[in-house]
RNA sequence: GGCGACGUGGCCGAGCGGUCAGGCGGGGGACUGCAAAUCCCCUUUACGGCGGUUCGAAUCCGCCCGUCGCCUCCA
């Protein structure tokens, strides 16, 4: 099955063809380094890596580059602030960065340059450019002529005399046109400078994204993504830049993912209404925040509130109950068949592994994707029901259910990285920095105590202790539920 | 002002020409000592407004109303 996405060139969906299959070349503008990030920031990077699971699983051998803007003037600024130099501030952002995606559970991109470890390519891109005659020098800083690039606006669908018309112009700045963007800035005092051409100075933002494809992916990529507002002037401003100098389509799928608002509008560090991640790990389990992402279509704006994280996370142990329950069904009693012929489910199994990876397939429709999940999930939960119901569970349905939870489990791991710490291969991984709330450092053995104390006292029918218990290790965090299979208990994944 | 999105049932959120979304919530019932989980039924003749195209429109076209984003750093 073909795999189709909209390209914000065309604005379009189209069937995507990658330049030298299997390979897959991605670039995704990454975060400037001089805060800890947002929801915001959360949603594109777990947009872009659920994609590329999804195109690994299509059999693409992908490469997959995301960037650290680590100079600029923010994070100089912040330094400032803090009377300490600009390297200070990156590597600590970085440092925090890296935490915030163990827990959020990003993958690693295969390379993550950072600017300052490229200012030899970023220089020779700007030398290209003024070699070419679309770039220019003033005094030391240098500027792109955006004139002079014909095609200038065609991923924004902007067109240059309207852009000119409402065009400012700093009064500080040289530039020869209002629309030009500046390729390296000279050297202010006390600022980071490294020596060039021109003289010292640091590059402008926009040179960085195309100095690191060329170096790690090549003059032509199959796909460059980012958040919607990115589009203009940034990512424009790249397509001016590269194809200025090779002449070739620079991205061929231009990717963008929705705006994170917070009660209608755009969630931003200037507007003060952002939520970083850590605070949403902290009081979350990570796949919660990742399925509030992928319940919305990606290009779709997403209203982030905490009402939708608690609604998320009942949607959440639906999945995960349903999943889990594989192991509570074995512990009924099991009867003998007395059906032949394939259960039900399996059928069930197969049209949500087809739908699933079929909604994937058209325009990353992970919402569509997860009603198809869900389908089987009820499907699941009726034969759960049935068998609590009978107080027994034939083989043939707990065969049918265990395939079932297997499938479900899969998926879920493997394309939208949810559920990675239930069954794990290996040692799981532990939440790094994630304060130890009261139901998390009780000790499992002492729980299973209590239950069966409770148990004890349940089959005595005395149930004032038996509630006592389950309301009090309430509090603390645990979870009891009696089913007819024994107590299931686990460890409440809310705040 | 220019460019671009969007307005779906109590809420969130897919669909984008004709048969299903899905999640959350509310009500009733089954099961249970109770709770939780789960199941069944209801909440559901949903698609901003007004015209038009069509045998048929939430889906296409036009106008209007409303919300948001970009146009300056921004995932």
């Amino acid at each position: 099955m073909s795999l189709r996405i909209y390209n914000t060139l065309s604005g379009k969906v189209e069937e995507f063809v990658p330049l030298n299959p299997p390979n897959v070349l991605i670039y995704t503008c990454g975060v400037t380094v001089y805060d800890d990030s947002h929801v915001g920031h959360g949603r594109s990077l777990i947009v872009f890596d659920v994609f590329r699971r999804f195109l690994e699983h299509l059999g693409y051998n992908v490469k997959f580059v995301r960037n650290f803007t680590d100079v600029d003037d923010k994070i100089i600024k912040r330094a400032q602030e803090e009377c300490t130099d600009f390297m200070t501030i990156a590597d600590r952002y970085i440092a925090r960065y890296y935490i915030d995606m163990e827990n959020i559970r990003v993958r690693p991109a295969d390379v993550e340059p950072r600017v300052t470890e490229h200012i030899p390519e970023i220089i020779e891109v700007i030398e290209k450019l003024i070699q070419k005659g679309y770039a220019y020098e003033v005094d030391g800083d240098v500027y792109f002529s955006v004139k002079k690039f014909k095609d200038y606006g065609k991923l924004s669908k902007r067109d240059v005399e309207e852009l000119l018309a409402g065009a400012r112009i700093e009064p500080s700045e040289k530039k020869k046109d209002p629309l030009d963007f500046a390729l390296w800035k000279s050297a202010k005092a006390g600022e980071p400078a490294w020596e060039s051409p021109w003289g010292k100075g640091r590059p402008g933002w926009h040179t960085e994204c195309v100095a690191m494809i060329f170096k790690h992916l090549g003059e032509t990529i199959d796909i460059h993504g980012g958040g919607l507002d990115l589009v203009f002037p940034h990512h424009e401003n790249e397509i001016a830049q590269a194809e200025a100098i090779t002449g070739k389509p620079f991205a061929r799928y231009w990717m963008h993912n929705g705006l994170v608002t917070v009660g209608g509008q755009k969630m931003s560090k200037s507007l003060g209404n952002y939520v970083t991640l850590r605070e949403v790990y902290t009081k979350y389990h990570p796949d919660v925040l990742r399925l509030l992402v992928l319940f919305t279509h990606y290009r779709s704006p997403l209203d982030f509130s905490w009402e939708k994280m608690e609604e998320t996370l009942k949607a959440y142990e639906r999945l995960k109950n349903a999943v889990e329950d594989a192991e509570l069904l074995k512990k009924l009693k099991i009867t003998e068949d007395t059906e032949g012929g394939t259960h039900p489910l399996y059928d069930h199994v197969k049209t949500f592994e087809e739908n699933f990876y079929a909604s994937l397939s058209d325009d990353f429709n992970t919402p569509e994707a997860l009603a198809h999940a869900y389908k089987l999930v009820s499907e699941m939960n009726k034969v759960r029901n049935q068998a609590y119901v009978r107080g027994n569970v034939s083989k043939r349905e707990l065969e049918a259910y265990e395939f079932s939870a297997k499938s479900l489990l899969n998926t879920m791991k493997k394309i939208f990285g949810l559920m990675e710490d239930l069954y794990p291969e290996c040692e799981p991984k532990k939440l790094v920095e994630k304060e130890l709330e009261p139901g998390r450092v009780l000790d499992t053995k002492l729980v299973e105590l209590l239950v069966e104390a409770r148990n004890i006292a349940r089959k005595e029918k005395v149930f004032k202790i038996a509630d006592f218990i389950r309301d009090k290790l309430k509090e603390l965090g645990i979870i009891l539920e009696d089913t007819p299979a024994g107590t299931k208990w686990k460890r409440k994944e809310g705040a």
